[in-house]
DNA sequence: CACTTGACCTGTCCGC
DNA sequence: TGCGGACAGGTCAAGT
């Protein structure tokens, strides 16, 4: 499931791979994955050359010269994969995690001027790509109301800590899932941030004591740093820009570890639990529920 | 307004 | 081997 760092390591790719090229041609399956009109894409998309790729939360940029831009959200398993014209990526074939394509997941396909492609596929259909002005790209609903870039320098304890304030009452899970709180976490740092900052995610905010929530700060940037240095989480889908996979979920404390021993406590199995509707892996020894 | 739940989809896994 | 159901989780809409 596409996090901040994996659209991040997308996004490196892709600026590197499509600065500079035009879009020739597009083919799409059906309205849900590409829901512009076609007049849009002829006249904004088709002969548009790439000037920047850009990331905003978890939602990938690409602007091009006709003053539109390509938004696309990936949802759970979307990916985004540039093929050069023999079908292969950047790299060798084999370090692929994909095969040929298109294939069954193949929403969209935008063919360029170098005649690589680059392929939009989808699963489970819930991500979209959409060509919006690029003046009124800060004006959608979305990022009208995301709030800031964890790694940014405005982003500070304070400003975390304030914005908390608005879900109180909630868990602290649920809080830092929530995209108007702070941009870009998902399942998988929501649970390695709460466990490196050894707070139970059932835990109300308000019960968590300021010096916690500062340190759950440090975590929060902490593993998001540590996994764009990784490349990202492959746990089922994810591949960057070359069909790659990430290899931060070799560096996981908790995710998707249940059953084996807590790096802190190895007397201690990591155990599995619900919060917030989501899966939820905690060591129940270093993370402890706290009730006021 | 704060908070929770269901819907959107399809592939995989588990128990029978 | 086949089949039904649970599960995976980002975001929005609708509910309490």
């Amino acid at each position: 499931m596409p996090e901040l760092p994996e659209v991040e390591t997308v996004r490196l790719g892709l600026i590197k791979l499509l600065v500079g090229h035009t879009v020739v041609s597009e083919v799409h399956d059906t309205p849900k994955g590409f829901p512009n009109s076609p007049n849009d894409v002829g006249q904004f998309l088709i002969g548009a050359k790439v000037t920047d790729v850009r990331r905003r939360a978890k939602v990938l940029l690409i602007d091009l010269d006709t003053d539109y831009t390509l938004v696309i959200h990936l949802k759970m398993t979307g990916q985004i994969v540039y093929r050069g014209a023999d079908n292969f990526g950047a790299g060798h074939p084999n370090d692929s995690l994909i095969g040929r394509l298109p294939d069954k997941s193949t929403r969209v396909q935008l063919i360029l001027n170098n005649n690589a492609v680059l392929y939009f596929n989808d699963q489970r259909k819930f991500g979209w790509m959409r060509l919006i002005p690029t003046i009124e790209v800060p004006n959608i609903d979305f990022m009208k109301k995301v709030g800031p870039e964890p790694l940014e320098d405005d982003f500070t304890p304070e400003v975390f800590i304030g914005r908390l304030q608005r879900r109180k009452n909630t868990t602290i899970k649920a809080a830092v899932l929530d995209q108007t709180v702070l941009a870009g976490i998902g399942n998988i740092y929501a649970d390695e941030s709460l466990w490196g900052a050894k707070i139970h995610p059932e835990t109300r905010v308000k019960d968590v004591p300021q010096n916690m929530l500062k340190k759950l700060f440090t975590e929060i940037q902490y593993v998001l740093r540590l996994s764009i240095e990784k490349g990202g989480s492959t746990d089922r889908n994810y591949v960057n820009a070359e069909g790659k996979r990430g290899s931060y979920i070799d560096f996981a404390r908790v995710f998707r570890k249940e059953g084996t021993p807590c790096p802190r406590h190895p007397d201690t199995k990591i155990i599995k639990i619900k919060v917030a509707a989501r899966g939820t892996h905690i060591c129940p020894k270093c993370q402890v529920l706290k009730t006021v």
